[in-house]
DNA sequence: GCCCGCGATGTAATCGATTACATTGAGTGT
DNA sequence: ACACTCAATGTAATCGATTACATCGCGGGC
């Protein structure tokens, strides 16, 4: 009954392997076989398959190959916040890299919400990825500090941009420590002396190692570091106006500031230059990402240029190496480039003569 | 062979409804039941099937369960670009309401190839999908004119931004016309006369939409539609730059400049900027999207919000209404909103004069 | 002339759940 | 006490492909 409603109302019902096998005259092992392994059927049946496929325009089943092979050509991406703007292009290397091997993508959105996290494990504990790439920085189940039992997923994982500490998965990251690293060393070069940081959130492990690479900074230029100097934020835009109304408030300023992502640099520079300091003139603004906007805001956003098409590409191919059976490398770093632009600048005068010896 | 393999290497295999129905001392279909249909099964019987089921951590396999049901709970989300931020918050709003509705979502960038979208029209073919999103302004297989014909999906559709001229499917948008009608005659309110339109690419429906607003906009305030006013775009920052340069060019400059995204109208701007304009105060430069970045630039952009999560949520649930043989309005119009912010002001008094009368 | 090997193909088991239909047994009305 | 209903459960067909194993027939080696 059920059947027959079903096939009444949407018209024609698609078309089974057993329809092509019978237009074609052979047997359903050889319809499979002529899409699976050509070499392994004659050139006539191979032809006559092709032609019946074409003419009732069959499409296999992606379920009833799933269930036999026991693989379903998908991959899971779990991601913390798709409306974050940092992922989109990564998401773009993912899903090129994946298209390309033939895997469909399906997103997770974690928003922040542990039962969703539950659903998408489940995902791959029931078969219905053959991997999943995590842009979350902990594993399923575990919690944010990398401790307690990851869930089994029973699948290849590979963790991308926010190590995994503990895990034993293939990692892709940026060197964020030798970014941080740099950018602060830069600052240094031009004169500053007073180097504030803008932090992300704390439990953040990206987060972690740039904030390790800013005080390795400051240690190579025999600066101190001054805990004063070290601003909370989220990597929001809200986040870096705050900093920046509590950098207007301060007595002694920094001369310059390191946000450890480019739209709290952003919203810093924003607030800053409404409350009338000029960037970089007054006070030097850098980020980190490099956004699409870096370039667009007035002055210029100087920052850390990730490469994050790339960054998916990578992570896509190791996972589908890991799938293939291959060996995949344990961790895959690439390369930042620091990329000058308008808000840093000479240390003012001023500022280095009023920090000289309070 | 195969099997002994793949259960030899991966250490445990994935616990079956059999393995459950065993330790439950019952049959597979009361296991089926107890989780589908709990009100027809004894409760002592459904107590041991769950007890059984978090003892042997048993999750139902979803290919087994789409063969047999014909169906995936899973949703195709078609874009042209995952790049585009625009899109990241409607695919959120998206991602949000399916997951709610029990659905997970497969992505499909399309990337502008035309074999991409092949490869998603079988997926939906296949009923790899239940139903799709499109956000891309035309029907698989279609042309770029909305004729010719499209492909048999066998799935419920849904279009969302782009309306698709001529298709047969709910529509879920914003009201481009009125809302770019609205910004021009805002403009005209100023006291801008000669007021230019950077527009989007030509083939896009949506862009023709905004068009048609902003002649109705210039008609309603008595102004005439000059040609030599509407520049060319496709929507990204290098056009609007490559706008704004054009703009620093001419001898007869427009007063104001409407956009038909934010992203033309920041690099508009900026280049505006850098050439010696001041904006607004020398001309006036409205958008229309309202990214985040609208409100972080420096003026902060005049632009048209578009509520674009709940675009996402409504068009999810258009859908999923669908899935479940429920009713659909045809077509949802969403409000859109006038954000005044600082790019745009009164026209200046010497271009009013400069174009009283050529 | 017989047998073996091998390429081409067919037959049917299998993947794991859902569900139509059958069965059982307890309760109810007369 | 008997027939009937209905709830609870079991049995087995089914979804549509893949693939192990069987079969067939042809050609070559001895």
């Amino acid at each position: 009954m059920d059947e027959l409603d079903r096939r009444g109302e949407g018209g024609a019902r698609a078309a089974r392997i057993q329809d092509v096998a019978r237009l074609a005259e052979v047997s359903t092992a050889t319809v499979s076989r002529a899409l699976a392994t050509p070499e392994r059927v004659s050139p006539e049946a191979r032809a006559r398959v092709l032609e019946a496929i074409a003419k009732v325009g069959y499409v296999p089943n992606p379920a009833a190959r799933t269930l036999r092979s026991q693989k379903s050509n998908m991959v899971l991406v779990v991601l913390p916040n798709l409306d974050n703007i940092f992922f989109s292009r990564i998401l773009r290397g993912i899903e090129e890299a994946l298209f390309e091997a033939g895997y469909g993508m399906i997103i997770g959105d974690l928003d922040g919400s542990p039962d969703k996290e539950a659903r998408f494990a489940a995902f791959t504990a029931a078969g219905q990825v053959d991997g999943a790439l995590l842009l979350n920085g902990h594993l399923f189940g575990q919690t944010r500090d990398g401790r307690g039992p990851a869930a089994k997923t029973g699948v290849p994982l590979v963790a991308l941009c926010e190590a995994i500490p503990g895990a034993d998965i293939p990692q892709i990251e940026v060197d964020n420590r030798a970014a941080a690293r740099r950018m602060t060393r830069y600052l240094a070069s031009l004169g500053h002396r007073r180097i504030a940081y803008l932090r992300g959130p704390e439990t953040n492990v990206l987060e972690r190692e740039r904030h390790r690479g800013y005080r390795d900074g400051l240690k190579d230029e025999g600066l101190a570091f001054d805990p004063a100097l070290v601003l909370p934020g989220d990597y929001s835009l809200e986040a870096g106006a705050a900093a920046g109304a509590a950098i207007l408030a301060r007595r002694e300023r920094p001369s310059a500031v390191f946000c450890s992502n480019d739209e709290m640099a952003i919203g810093l520079m924003r607030t800053l230059i409404s409350g009338g300091l000029r960037v970089p003139q007054d006070i030097s603004v850098a980020g980190f990402d490099d956004i699409e906007f870096a370039a667009m805001v007035e002055p210029s956003l100087t920052t850390i240029h990730q490469p994050r098409r790339a960054l998916g590409r990578q992570g896509a191919h190791v996972l589908i190496d890991l799938l293939n059976g291959r060996e995949a490398p344990p961790r895959v770093r690439l390369k930042t480039e620091l990329v000058v632009r308008g808000s840093t600048g000479p240390a003012p005068r001023s500022a280095t003569k009023r920090t000289a010896k309070p």
